[in-house]
Parts: C-alpha cells; sequence; structure tokens
DNA sequence: GACATTATTAAACAATCATTTTAAATGACT
DNA sequence: AGTCATTTAAAATGATTGTTTAATAATGTC
C-alpha cells in the first residue's frame, strides 16, 4: 500500500477527472478519451478500471455523493429551535451544492438528472432527494405543527426545495435569471437566510389557512 | 401555394418531430435519423430545410418559443388587484409549462438550457427569461412597495421563479420529489394557488423586515 | 531471481453520426 | 410539352465514438 506519496493512483484520478467533465459537459458531450486525456491515463483505462463509460458514470455518482454527504453532514443536533435548525439545514444544502469541488459536483449531476435522467439515474438520485425530504418535512412538522395535511406538507417540502436545487443550475444557466456577477460560495449565507426568511413566513401563512381553500 | 390540405408540409413535421425528440431526449442523444424518421422525411431533408442540427435545434426553440407565447399570453388586464394577478401570471406560467405540446417543449428546452447551456442558448433564452423577470418583478413592487430594495426584489423574484421552473423537470425527474402520480395539466391551478399563497407571505415578510438582516 | 498478478500502452475494430453528393422525381408556369 | 426551381431519394464520405485486443511494462510474492 505504498501509493507514491503525492501521486494518486491512475482509477482515482481517472474518477475525478470524469466527475469534472461530465459536471462540466454531461455525460453525452464528454468521450472517454476526453477523460483519459484529462487523467493522463491510456484511452484503455477507463474500459480496464470500469466495465464501461456507463458504469464509471455511475461511480462517478456515487463517489460525489460520498464526498458531499462528508463534506457537509446535513444531521443537526436537536438543541436548538427548529427556526434556527431549517436555516441550517438549508445553508447545508447550498453549501453542499456550492462547493467547488466534488460535493457540488455532485449536485450539478442531480441537477442534469432531474432535467434529462439517465439509464444510470435510478437509485443514487432517488435515495439522495428521499433523504433530502425526510429530513426537511421533520424540520417542517416541528415548525407547523404534528398533525400537518400530508397533501401540503409535500407542497411546502417542494417550495423549500425548489429554492434550493436553483443553484445547482449551470453557472450560466443561474445568470439568465440573477443576471449580476457569477455566485460565489460565500453568498451562501446570504441566500440561505433569504431562502429561510421567505420560507418561514409561507409556511406559515399556508398552515394558518390550512384546507379553506382547497 | 397549394398545400396538399390536411398534410403538413415536410419543413413543419421536421420541426414538430425535432421538437419533440430533443425535448424528450436532449440535443446530443438525438440523431437526425431519428427526427427525419419520425417525420417520415429523408435522411438529408435536415440538411436541406435547414442548414445543420444546430440550425434545426435553433429553429426548434425559435418555434416552441412562439407556441408558448400564442398559447397563454402572460400579459394581463390591469383591472384586477394586484395578488389576482400575481396568481394568474403563475397560472399562466405553470400552464404553459405543464402543457402538452409545443409551448410544454420549449419550457422543458429551456430548463435543458439552464443545467447544460448549449452554444445555441444565448438569445432566445436570456429573452424568454428576461421578459419574464420584468413583469414579476412589477407585480412584486406593486404588491411591496415601489421602494422595494433592487437586491431584494431580485431575491424575491428568483424565490417565486425557481418553484414554478421546478416543473419544467422531467417528468421522472419531478417524481423524485412530488412522488405520487404523475403531474397532470390540471393540477396547474391547484399549485398555483399554493406558490402564490405561500410566496405573497414571503414576500410580504421579507419586504417588513427589508434591510434589518443584511 | 523467477514467477504470477496487475497495470499500461498502442493499435485496431465496429458502430454511429452529421453532412455531402449526385441523381431522380415533382409541380408550376409558359 | 417542355423548362425551370423545388423537393425527395439513396448512397457515400469523413470524422468520432466506445470498446477490444494483444503485447509490453511494472509490481508484488515465493
Amino acid at each position: 500500500m505504498f501509493t507514491c506519496g503525492d501521486k494518486k493512483g491512475t482509477r482515482q484520478r481517472l474518477l475525478e477527472s470524469a466527475a469534472t467533465i461530465f459536471t462540466e459537459k454531461g455525460y453525452a458531450n464528454t468521450s472517454v478519451a476526453d477523460i483519459c486525456e484529462r487523467a493522463a491515463a491510456n484511452i484503455a483505462s477507463v474500459n480496464y478500471y470500469f466495465r464501461s463509460k456507463d458504469a464509471l458514470y455511475r461511480s462517478v455518482l456515487q463517489f460525489t455523493r460520498e464526498q458531499a454527504e462528508a463534506y457537509y453532514p446535513i444531521s443537526r443536533p436537536v438543541e436548538d429551535n427548529p427556526e434556527t435548525r431549517f436555516y441550517q439545514l438549508i445553508l447545508a444544502l447550498l453549501q453542499r451544492i456550492l462547493n467547488r469541488e466534488m460535493a457540488g459536483n455532485f449536485y450539478t449531476l442531480v441537477a442534469k438528472e432531474m432535467v434529462e435522467p439517465t439509464s444510470a439515474s435510478g437509485e443514487i438520485v432517488s435515495q439522495t432527494i428521499s433523504r433530502h425530504q425526510s429530513i426537511m418535512k421533520e424540520l417542517i412538522k416541528e415548525i407547523c405543527g404534528q398533525d400537518i395535511d400530508d397533501e401540503l406538507l409535500l407542497r411546502l417540502y417542494f417550495s423549500i426545495l425548489s429554492q434550493c436545487f436553483f443553484f445547482s443550475y449551470n453557472e450560466k444557466g443561474r445568470q439568465y435569471h440573477l443576471q449580476k456577477d457569477p455566485i460565489q460560495f460565500k453568498d451562501a449565507e446570504l441566500f440561505a437566510r433569504h431562502i429561510a426568511d421567505f420560507s418561514l413566513a409561507g409556511m406559515r401563512c399556508c398552515c394558518s389557512l390550512s384546507g379553506d381553500l382547497y
């Protein structure tokens, strides 16, 4: 296990190279040759270490997801009041998404899967989403009351998450809406504050008139 | 100009066929052969009527956009109160997005451009977005007051629009979040009602504490 | 040091794709 | 009918792609 010290193994270089290029250009626009070139590996190495381009892509999803979960854990201590934890949860999610390394790559890839699912999409994406969903729903219940209607709960979740997932758009895609400067990692706190405030008000309002309108 | 009556011309068939398949599979995963087959046209016809696959794609963006704008106009009479027009604007947008024909195709294509911009992306997408943006911002100003801070105005716009654009995800992509049944066109009113209520509360709250937190 | 396993390389393969070419067919108009 | 422009058709081109093969190098083990 004496790997060369500062040098990463070929397999790992391929994984990171693939993650970067898949994120940037998408699966279909990325060639195996591109990936190998960036990883300074031979053209055949993708099929040697992973069985195919497709299997490599699945490994990339897996790998970047693990990185994301290691980077900013989304389970928080229970001591604070729900509103604070609500803000922290949104912040953690935005920080993951805006992270410039593998964590951010994962959410960009997930965004692509939302818009144009691949065959590899299935498990990993749906696991990730449903994990987010259950955590967020628990928090909403704490804030709105445990007896909240299931349909309403789902809609509230959707309103909050759709705001967060906006940031997993491509940089250029975000700028279509928020012209101005590129979004930086440090903007996470600002937007998390906004989304939290905006959504807390929305939640409370929708809960208080629950059932009246529908 | 005596076209065959019930039969559409080859060019038009190509346009609609391309719109459908681009929407379903994305630009890179769609072959010119696919498009021609569905349009019952020869393989060379794409290059005959449009100069290239790329130019065809641009034409598709243009065409579907026109269909969307003709289908559900988003400029509404001024007589109602702003809250009602706010709801109507969101409803019109959702109806466009959830429309099963060319209008819906356009917003699905725009969603793809958000996540993975192509070289054709530029003008059409940014025009569409900035039109939505100016209309929505005007309405927010009416509701929150004309003296609202520009930064806050942009964030409010973003919160509202990101909820709407969630529905331009792929069907499977939406179901990752809203498990249950596929979203139908008729759900537009339900979700428009929710987004409007949720967002009106959020707007009012953010405006009242404007400047205090940032 | 010899052997077996693992890793890397260069070349070739087979398939797909967008586009071009060249020719045939169609329809309008004189 | 004959001319012309428009449209359709089939086949070929040239480039790129993912994957495989087979030979070579590196590494670890006894």
